[in-house]
DNA sequence: ATGGCGGATTAGATCCGA
């Protein structure tokens, strides 16, 4: 069983190279981050057309998750993250596939920093940290991934200096990863590359793909009765150099069953 | 130190991302 993350930078300009990309490298589950489209707008005939079912959370022009399964019809288990009722930004969709309960995950970017954006990304890592406690009681194998936007370490970005004053990587937005880390959870890229290098985004500007300019912000993160059963991880890096393509990578893990 | 690129949106300038 591989599952897939994949913040794609709008479904409806990225519908081809996600199908192209699907098709080639056909993961058991794929996790959206960044649909980009209201509920109504969502293209589910394309993908029930090559074999995959799914279930979305969209908003009008920006965020927006989804959760694609192989011959399988996700079975939502939580939309939305609880402990904020003014929050209406579609970040977090929860659901069983085949005995694995799934999380696709947009965490908020929080630039500029400081300011009103951090404190969101701050509070709705507390809100992220208190459901994966609630998950992880449950003891079923679990994988919470998607697009983090923090990178973890300095090993983690191709240049800590140019990246000091981001959001991505501030001390306060690296605690906060890190104490999922240490409620257990595994992040599955790096226990398998723990000398980093590793990239899952590279930004359109700068020429920073040519340059390999990037970083890691796309996370899988695991229960144990799931890291247990880890055998691979990946970054499918080739796609970024496609035309059109997103400016993050898919990054996916494999398990035995 | 700045801007750069790209997607989306009551369509042309602006917000958002990382």
């Amino acid at each position: 069983m591989r599952i897939a993350t994949f913040n794609i930078n709008g479904i409806k300009a990225r519908l081809p190279r996600l199908i192209e990309w699907l098709e080639e490298t056909r993961p058991s589950v794929a996790c959206l981050q960044e649909i980009k489209t209201q509920d109504e707008g969502f293209p589910a005939d394309d993908f029930a057309k090559i074999g995959y079912e799914a279930i979305w959370h969209g908003q009008k022009g920006f965020n927006g998750v989804a959760i694609l399964a192989d011959g399988v019809k996700p079975v939502e288990t939580q939309r939305g993250l609880s402990g904020d009722d003014s929050d209406e930004q579609a970040r977090y969709l929860e659901a069983d596939v085949n005995g694995v309960r799934v999380a696709s995950i947009y965490l908020p970017n929080g630039n500029p920093q400081p300011g009103p954006k951090f404190d969101y990304k701050l509070a709705w890592m507390e809100r992220l940290r208190v459901h994966a406690k609630t998950l992880w009681d449950a003891e079923i194998p679990t994988a919470l991934i998607g697009d983090y936007n923090v990178i973890p370490e300095d090993k983690d970005v191709w240049s800590p200096a140019a990246m000091a004053n981001d959001a991505l990587m501030q001390p306060a937005s690296r605690n906060a990863y890190f104490a999922m880390l240490s409620d257990g959870w595994t992040d599955a890229v790096n226990t398998l590359n723990p000398r980093g290098g590793v990239w899952t985004f590279w930004d359109y500007q700068a020429g920073a793909w040519q340059r390999d300019h990037g970083f890691r912000i796309d996370h899988l993160l695991l229960s144990p009765e799931l890291a247990d059963r880890m055998t691979a991880v990946g970054v499918d890096k080739e796609y970024r150099g496609r035309e059109k393509s997103s400016d993050h990578t898919p990054v996916w893990a494999e398990f035995a069953d």
